[in-house]
RNA sequence: GGUACCAUAGCUCAGUUGGUAGAGCAACGGACUGAAAAUCCGUGUGUCCCUGGUUCAAAUCCAGGUGGUACCA
Protein backbone atom coordinates (compact mmCIF):
# COMPACT_ATOMS: atom_id res chain seq x y z
CA UNK A 1 0.00 0.00 0.00
CA UNK A 2 1.06 3.76 -0.80
CA UNK A 3 1.83 5.96 2.47
CA UNK A 4 -0.95 8.35 1.44
CA UNK A 5 -1.91 10.39 5.09
CA UNK A 6 -4.78 12.19 3.42
CA UNK A 7 -6.68 8.72 3.09
CA UNK A 8 -8.37 7.95 6.23
CA UNK A 9 -10.05 5.45 8.27
CA UNK A 10 -13.23 6.62 10.01
CA UNK A 11 -14.13 3.83 12.36
CA UNK A 12 -17.75 3.48 14.13
CA UNK A 13 -17.77 1.76 17.24
CA UNK A 14 -20.55 1.18 20.07
CA UNK A 15 -22.08 -1.77 21.74
CA UNK A 16 -24.72 -3.37 19.81
CA UNK A 17 -28.33 -2.13 19.15
CA UNK A 18 -26.72 1.32 19.42
CA UNK A 19 -27.57 2.18 15.88
CA UNK A 20 -24.56 1.89 14.39
CA UNK A 21 -25.47 0.55 11.01
CA UNK A 22 -28.00 3.71 10.47
CA UNK A 23 -25.07 6.53 11.37
CA UNK A 24 -22.43 4.64 9.18
CA UNK A 25 -24.93 4.75 6.31
CA UNK A 26 -25.64 8.38 7.05
CA UNK A 27 -22.36 9.57 7.38
CA UNK A 28 -21.44 7.01 4.23
CA UNK A 29 -23.77 9.41 2.25
CA UNK A 30 -22.56 12.50 3.11
CA UNK A 31 -19.07 11.24 2.42
CA UNK A 32 -20.09 9.61 -0.93
CA UNK A 33 -17.99 6.46 0.17
CA UNK A 34 -18.08 2.82 0.93
CA UNK A 35 -18.61 0.80 4.52
CA UNK A 36 -16.35 -2.14 6.18
CA UNK A 37 -18.23 -4.06 8.47
CA UNK A 38 -16.03 -5.38 11.47
CA UNK A 39 -18.61 -7.49 12.81
CA UNK A 40 -17.77 -10.58 13.61
CA UNK A 41 -21.22 -12.79 12.89
CA UNK A 42 -22.67 -10.39 10.19
CA UNK A 43 -19.81 -11.88 7.77
CA UNK A 44 -21.93 -15.45 7.63
CA UNK A 45 -24.10 -15.16 4.65
CA UNK A 46 -26.58 -17.64 6.40
CA UNK A 47 -27.17 -15.43 9.65
CA UNK A 48 -29.74 -12.78 8.98
CA UNK A 49 -32.31 -11.64 11.30
CA UNK A 50 -30.29 -12.59 14.28
CA UNK A 51 -27.43 -11.03 13.32
CA UNK A 52 -29.54 -7.56 12.58
CA UNK A 53 -27.47 -7.04 9.42
CA UNK A 54 -28.36 -4.06 7.25
CA UNK A 55 -31.47 -4.13 5.33
CA UNK A 56 -31.80 -4.94 1.53
CA UNK A 57 -32.80 -1.28 0.86
CA UNK A 58 -30.09 -0.64 3.35
CA UNK A 59 -27.33 -2.42 1.56
CA UNK A 60 -28.61 -1.35 -2.13
CA UNK A 61 -28.33 2.59 -1.00
CA UNK A 62 -24.33 2.20 0.03
CA UNK A 63 -21.77 -0.51 -0.49
CA UNK A 64 -21.12 -2.77 1.99
CA UNK A 65 -18.08 -5.04 2.32
CA UNK A 66 -17.82 -7.89 4.37
CA UNK A 67 -21.50 -8.41 4.73
CA UNK A 68 -22.57 -12.25 4.07
CA UNK A 69 -19.18 -12.69 2.46
CA UNK A 70 -18.47 -15.78 4.17
CA UNK A 71 -20.57 -19.09 5.12
CA UNK A 72 -20.71 -20.20 8.35
CA UNK A 73 -19.28 -23.64 6.93
CA UNK A 74 -15.70 -21.57 6.34
CA UNK A 75 -12.97 -21.02 8.98
CA UNK A 76 -12.84 -17.38 9.15
CA UNK A 77 -10.59 -15.67 11.66
CA UNK A 78 -8.92 -12.21 12.91
CA UNK A 79 -5.73 -12.72 11.42
CA UNK A 80 -7.23 -12.99 7.94
CA UNK A 81 -9.92 -10.25 8.17
CA UNK A 82 -6.70 -7.79 9.21
CA UNK A 83 -4.67 -8.90 5.71
CA UNK A 84 -8.68 -8.74 3.95
CA UNK A 85 -9.46 -5.57 4.81
CA UNK A 86 -6.17 -3.93 4.78
CA UNK A 87 -6.14 -5.06 1.04
CA UNK A 88 -9.53 -3.96 0.34
CA UNK A 89 -9.00 -0.51 1.16
CA UNK A 90 -6.02 0.05 -1.03
CA UNK A 91 -8.48 -0.84 -3.64
CA UNK A 92 -11.15 1.60 -2.09
CA UNK A 93 -8.99 4.53 -1.17
CA UNK A 94 -8.28 4.80 -5.09
CA UNK A 95 -12.00 6.42 -5.10
CA UNK A 96 -12.33 7.60 -1.41
CA UNK A 97 -10.32 9.45 0.63
CA UNK A 98 -12.35 8.70 3.44
CA UNK A 99 -13.93 5.26 4.27
CA UNK A 100 -16.11 4.29 7.18
CA UNK A 101 -15.38 0.98 8.85
CA UNK A 102 -18.36 0.06 11.70
CA UNK A 103 -18.63 -2.39 13.61
CA UNK A 104 -18.67 -3.89 17.46
CA UNK A 105 -16.33 -6.69 17.37
CA UNK A 106 -13.43 -4.72 19.08
CA UNK A 107 -10.81 -7.83 18.40
CA UNK A 108 -11.52 -7.04 14.47
CA UNK A 109 -11.46 -3.72 14.62
CA UNK A 110 -8.44 -3.61 16.84
CA UNK A 111 -6.55 -6.08 14.45
CA UNK A 112 -7.39 -3.64 11.50
CA UNK A 113 -6.20 -0.70 13.59
CA UNK A 114 -2.86 -1.51 15.35
CA UNK A 115 -2.27 -4.90 13.79
CA UNK A 116 -2.28 -8.06 15.09
CA UNK A 117 1.06 -10.93 14.86
CA UNK A 118 1.57 -12.52 12.15
CA UNK A 119 1.47 -16.52 13.48
CA UNK A 120 1.63 -19.86 11.43
CA UNK A 121 -1.97 -21.34 11.14
CA UNK A 122 -2.43 -24.28 13.07
CA UNK A 123 -3.70 -27.68 12.24
CA UNK A 124 -7.50 -27.60 13.34
CA UNK A 125 -7.12 -31.21 14.38
CA UNK A 126 -4.49 -29.92 16.90
CA UNK A 127 -7.10 -27.76 18.59
CA UNK A 128 -9.57 -30.47 18.47
CA UNK A 129 -7.32 -32.67 20.36
CA UNK A 130 -6.64 -30.14 22.88
CA UNK A 131 -9.89 -29.26 23.49
CA UNK A 132 -10.70 -32.82 24.05
CA UNK A 133 -7.92 -33.16 26.76
CA UNK A 134 -9.50 -30.67 28.12
CA UNK A 135 -12.79 -31.87 28.27
CA UNK A 136 -11.88 -35.50 29.26
CA UNK A 137 -9.36 -34.18 32.11
CA UNK A 138 -10.23 -30.86 32.80
CA UNK A 139 -8.44 -27.41 33.33
CA UNK A 140 -5.44 -28.63 35.51
CA UNK A 141 -4.19 -30.99 32.71
CA UNK A 142 -4.23 -28.01 30.02
CA UNK A 143 -2.62 -25.75 32.48
CA UNK A 144 0.37 -28.24 33.53
CA UNK A 145 1.03 -28.49 30.03
CA UNK A 146 1.31 -24.91 29.54
CA UNK A 147 3.33 -24.51 32.53
CA UNK A 148 5.79 -27.07 30.80
CA UNK A 149 6.22 -25.31 27.67
CA UNK A 150 5.66 -21.43 27.88
CA UNK A 151 6.28 -20.76 31.57
CA UNK A 152 6.13 -17.08 31.27
CA UNK A 153 2.98 -17.37 29.40
CA UNK A 154 1.31 -19.54 32.37
CA UNK A 155 2.68 -16.16 34.65
CA UNK A 156 1.09 -13.81 32.78
CA UNK A 157 -2.52 -15.11 31.64
CA UNK A 158 -5.76 -15.79 32.67
CA UNK A 159 -5.15 -19.19 33.36
CA UNK A 160 -8.97 -20.07 34.57
CA UNK A 161 -9.78 -19.38 30.35
CA UNK A 162 -9.37 -22.53 28.59
CA UNK A 163 -9.51 -20.81 25.45
CA UNK A 164 -6.57 -18.80 26.72
CA UNK A 165 -4.94 -21.85 27.69
CA UNK A 166 -5.65 -24.05 24.28
CA UNK A 167 -4.43 -21.29 21.62
CA UNK A 168 -0.93 -20.76 23.67
CA UNK A 169 -0.88 -24.50 23.78
CA UNK A 170 -1.63 -25.55 19.93
CA UNK A 171 0.71 -22.12 18.73
CA UNK A 172 3.90 -23.39 21.08
CA UNK A 173 3.25 -27.30 20.10
CA UNK A 174 2.48 -26.38 16.65
CA UNK A 175 5.77 -24.37 15.94
CA UNK A 176 8.30 -26.23 18.29
CA UNK A 177 8.61 -22.55 20.17
CA UNK A 178 6.71 -20.37 22.91
CA UNK A 179 3.81 -18.53 22.62
CA UNK A 180 5.38 -15.80 24.28
CA UNK A 181 8.16 -15.41 22.44
CA UNK A 182 5.91 -15.25 19.00
CA UNK A 183 4.19 -12.31 20.44
CA UNK A 184 5.49 -9.46 20.02
CA UNK A 185 2.28 -6.91 20.84
CA UNK A 186 3.88 -4.36 18.78
CA UNK A 187 1.25 -2.03 17.21
CA UNK A 188 1.53 -1.82 12.97
CA UNK A 189 1.64 1.99 11.33
CA UNK A 190 -1.02 2.46 8.86
CA UNK A 191 -0.50 4.52 5.62
CA UNK A 192 -3.71 5.98 6.69
CA UNK A 193 -5.54 8.17 9.37
CA UNK A 194 -7.67 6.37 11.90
CA UNK A 195 -10.02 8.63 13.97
CA UNK A 196 -12.74 6.62 15.86
CA UNK A 197 -16.09 7.16 17.25
CA UNK A 198 -18.06 5.53 19.59
CA UNK A 199 -21.45 5.86 20.23
CA UNK A 200 -23.37 5.31 23.52
CA UNK A 201 -26.46 6.62 25.33
CA UNK A 202 -27.66 6.06 28.70
CA UNK A 203 -27.34 2.58 29.51
CA UNK A 204 -31.36 1.81 30.65
CA UNK A 205 -32.25 3.57 26.88
CA UNK A 206 -29.92 1.59 25.44
CA UNK A 207 -31.16 -2.18 27.34
CA UNK A 208 -34.42 -0.57 26.35
CA UNK A 209 -33.61 -0.60 22.44
CA UNK A 210 -32.29 -4.53 22.72
CA UNK A 211 -34.94 -5.36 24.54
CA UNK A 212 -37.45 -4.05 21.71
CA UNK A 213 -34.94 -4.92 19.04
CA UNK A 214 -34.92 -8.86 19.90
CA UNK A 215 -38.87 -8.73 19.98
CA UNK A 216 -39.05 -7.09 16.76
CA UNK A 217 -36.36 -10.20 15.65
CA UNK A 218 -38.68 -12.39 17.05
CA UNK A 219 -41.66 -11.12 14.71
CA UNK A 220 -39.48 -11.20 11.96
CA UNK A 221 -38.74 -14.71 12.18
CA UNK A 222 -35.60 -15.23 13.82
CA UNK A 223 -37.62 -18.52 15.25
CA UNK A 224 -37.67 -19.57 11.75
CA UNK A 225 -34.37 -18.76 10.91
CA UNK A 226 -32.81 -20.40 13.38
CA UNK A 227 -34.97 -23.73 12.52
CA UNK A 228 -33.07 -24.05 9.61
CA UNK A 229 -29.58 -23.91 11.36
CA UNK A 230 -30.46 -26.04 13.89
CA UNK A 231 -28.23 -29.31 12.35
CA UNK A 232 -25.27 -27.18 12.35
CA UNK A 233 -25.31 -25.52 15.98
CA UNK A 234 -22.33 -27.28 16.68
CA UNK A 235 -20.48 -24.77 14.25
CA UNK A 236 -18.58 -21.66 16.06
CA UNK A 237 -20.20 -18.95 14.11
CA UNK A 238 -23.96 -20.52 15.65
CA UNK A 239 -22.45 -20.40 18.95
CA UNK A 240 -24.30 -16.55 19.14
CA UNK A 241 -26.16 -14.69 20.59
CA UNK A 242 -30.09 -14.94 19.20
CA UNK A 243 -29.28 -18.42 17.61
CA UNK A 244 -28.07 -20.47 20.52
CA UNK A 245 -30.98 -19.64 23.04
CA UNK A 246 -33.55 -21.25 20.33
CA UNK A 247 -31.49 -23.53 19.79
CA UNK A 248 -31.87 -24.84 23.25
CA UNK A 249 -35.64 -24.09 23.09
CA UNK A 250 -35.85 -26.79 20.05
CA UNK A 251 -33.36 -29.45 22.36
CA UNK A 252 -36.34 -29.09 24.82
CA UNK A 253 -34.51 -27.62 27.66
CA UNK A 254 -36.37 -24.25 27.94
CA UNK A 255 -39.56 -22.75 26.73
CA UNK A 256 -39.55 -20.41 23.77
CA UNK A 257 -40.49 -16.91 26.27
CA UNK A 258 -38.05 -18.03 28.39
CA UNK A 259 -35.61 -18.63 25.47
CA UNK A 260 -36.25 -15.16 24.01
CA UNK A 261 -35.70 -13.72 27.98
CA UNK A 262 -32.00 -15.05 27.63
CA UNK A 263 -31.79 -13.46 24.38
CA UNK A 264 -32.37 -10.22 25.94
CA UNK A 265 -30.10 -10.92 29.01
CA UNK A 266 -27.33 -12.73 26.79
CA UNK A 267 -27.24 -8.93 24.83
CA UNK A 268 -27.33 -7.02 27.43
CA UNK A 269 -24.50 -8.55 28.67
CA UNK A 270 -22.66 -8.51 25.24
CA UNK A 271 -23.37 -5.02 25.11
CA UNK A 272 -21.82 -4.35 28.21
CA UNK A 273 -18.72 -6.22 27.55
CA UNK A 274 -18.46 -4.48 24.18
CA UNK A 275 -18.32 -1.23 26.03
CA UNK A 276 -15.40 -2.60 28.18
CA UNK A 277 -13.53 -3.33 25.17
CA UNK A 278 -13.99 -0.17 23.69
CA UNK A 279 -13.78 2.20 27.11
CA UNK A 280 -10.32 0.82 27.36
CA UNK A 281 -9.10 2.17 24.21
CA UNK A 282 -9.24 5.85 25.11
CA UNK A 283 -8.81 7.04 20.91
CA UNK A 284 -12.45 7.11 20.62
CA UNK A 285 -14.34 10.17 20.57
CA UNK A 286 -17.80 9.29 22.29
CA UNK A 287 -20.84 10.63 20.12
CA UNK A 288 -24.71 10.06 20.69
CA UNK A 289 -25.99 8.44 17.80
CA UNK A 290 -28.52 11.37 16.77
CA UNK A 291 -24.93 13.95 16.63
CA UNK A 292 -24.66 12.62 13.18
CA UNK A 293 -23.85 16.62 11.98
CA UNK A 294 -21.45 16.82 14.88
CA UNK A 295 -19.68 14.35 13.38
CA UNK A 296 -19.86 15.53 9.72
CA UNK A 297 -18.43 18.34 10.99
CA UNK A 298 -15.74 16.70 12.44
CA UNK A 299 -14.79 14.59 9.58
CA UNK A 300 -15.25 17.73 7.20
CA UNK A 301 -13.02 20.12 9.57
CA UNK A 302 -10.26 17.89 9.49
C1' G B 1 -66.63 -2.44 57.15
C1' G B 2 -64.81 -7.44 59.70
C1' U B 3 -61.21 -11.45 60.01
C1' A B 4 -56.68 -13.75 58.57
C1' C B 5 -52.05 -13.52 56.33
C1' C B 6 -48.11 -10.64 54.32
C1' A B 7 -44.48 -6.22 54.00
C1' U B 8 -36.38 -7.71 54.03
C1' A B 9 -31.58 -6.00 47.70
C1' G B 10 -34.09 -4.11 41.13
C1' C B 11 -37.31 -9.07 41.25
C1' U B 12 -38.68 -13.78 43.87
C1' C B 13 -37.75 -14.98 48.59
C1' A B 14 -34.67 -17.10 53.26
C1' G B 15 -33.41 -15.22 58.02
C1' U B 16 -33.53 -20.70 64.05
C1' U B 17 -34.11 -19.29 71.07
C1' G B 18 -33.74 -11.12 69.94
C1' G B 19 -26.97 -10.04 68.94
C1' U B 20 -27.96 -4.19 62.84
C1' A B 21 -28.90 -9.41 57.22
C1' G B 22 -28.31 -13.63 52.99
C1' A B 23 -29.65 -16.90 48.36
C1' G B 24 -31.19 -17.34 43.25
C1' C B 25 -32.08 -14.34 39.20
C1' A B 26 -31.26 -9.45 37.43
C1' A B 27 -27.50 -5.67 37.75
C1' C B 28 -22.52 -3.57 38.05
C1' G B 29 -16.96 -3.52 37.18
C1' G B 30 -12.93 -5.78 34.63
C1' A B 31 -9.72 -9.01 31.38
C1' C B 32 -9.10 -10.59 26.53
C1' U B 33 -3.71 -11.11 19.64
C1' G B 34 -6.48 -16.56 15.01
C1' A B 35 -13.36 -19.51 18.89
C1' A B 36 -14.18 -12.64 20.20
C1' A B 37 -22.06 -12.01 19.60
C1' A B 38 -16.67 -16.49 21.99
C1' U B 39 -14.21 -17.26 26.67
C1' C B 40 -12.82 -15.90 31.57
C1' C B 41 -12.37 -13.07 36.40
C1' G B 42 -14.37 -9.97 40.21
C1' U B 43 -18.50 -7.12 43.12
C1' G B 44 -24.19 -7.25 47.56
C1' U B 45 -25.81 -2.65 45.51
C1' G B 46 -30.26 -2.57 51.88
C1' U B 47 -34.43 3.63 55.70
C1' C B 48 -35.29 -5.00 56.97
C1' C B 49 -42.90 -0.32 55.30
C1' C B 50 -43.63 3.89 59.16
C1' U B 51 -44.12 5.58 64.37
C1' G B 52 -43.74 4.42 69.24
C1' G B 53 -42.88 0.65 73.24
C1' U B 54 -40.19 -3.55 75.85
C1' U B 55 -34.81 -4.69 76.10
C1' C B 56 -27.90 -3.83 77.34
C1' A B 57 -29.43 -5.15 72.27
C1' A B 58 -35.25 -5.51 67.67
C1' A B 59 -35.63 -7.52 60.71
C1' U B 60 -37.15 -10.70 64.84
C1' C B 61 -41.32 -9.38 70.60
C1' C B 62 -45.71 -5.70 71.71
C1' A B 63 -49.16 -1.54 70.20
C1' G B 64 -50.83 1.72 66.58
C1' G B 65 -50.60 3.37 61.55
C1' U B 66 -49.93 2.66 56.18
C1' G B 67 -49.97 -0.53 51.90
C1' G B 68 -51.10 -5.33 49.68
C1' U B 69 -53.52 -10.26 49.22
C1' A B 70 -57.39 -13.71 50.48
C1' C B 71 -61.91 -14.79 52.62
C1' C B 72 -66.41 -12.94 55.02
C1' A B 73 -69.87 -9.09 54.65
Amino acid sequence: MMLNKTKRLIVIAGPTAIGKTEFAIKLAQHLQTEIISADSRQFFKELNIGTAKPSARELSVIKHHFVGSHSIHDYYNVAQFEIDVLSLLDVLFEKHNQVIMVGGSGLYIDAVCNGIDELPDVDEKLRQELNKIYEDEGIATIQQKLKTLDPEFYDTIDRSNPKRIIRALEVCLATGQKYSEQRSNAKKERPFEIIKIGLNIDREQLYQRINERVDQMVKDGLTEEAKELFEFKQLNALNTVGYKEIFDHFSGNIKLEKAIEKIKTNSRRYAKRQLTWFRKNDNYQWFNPNEIEKVIALVNRS
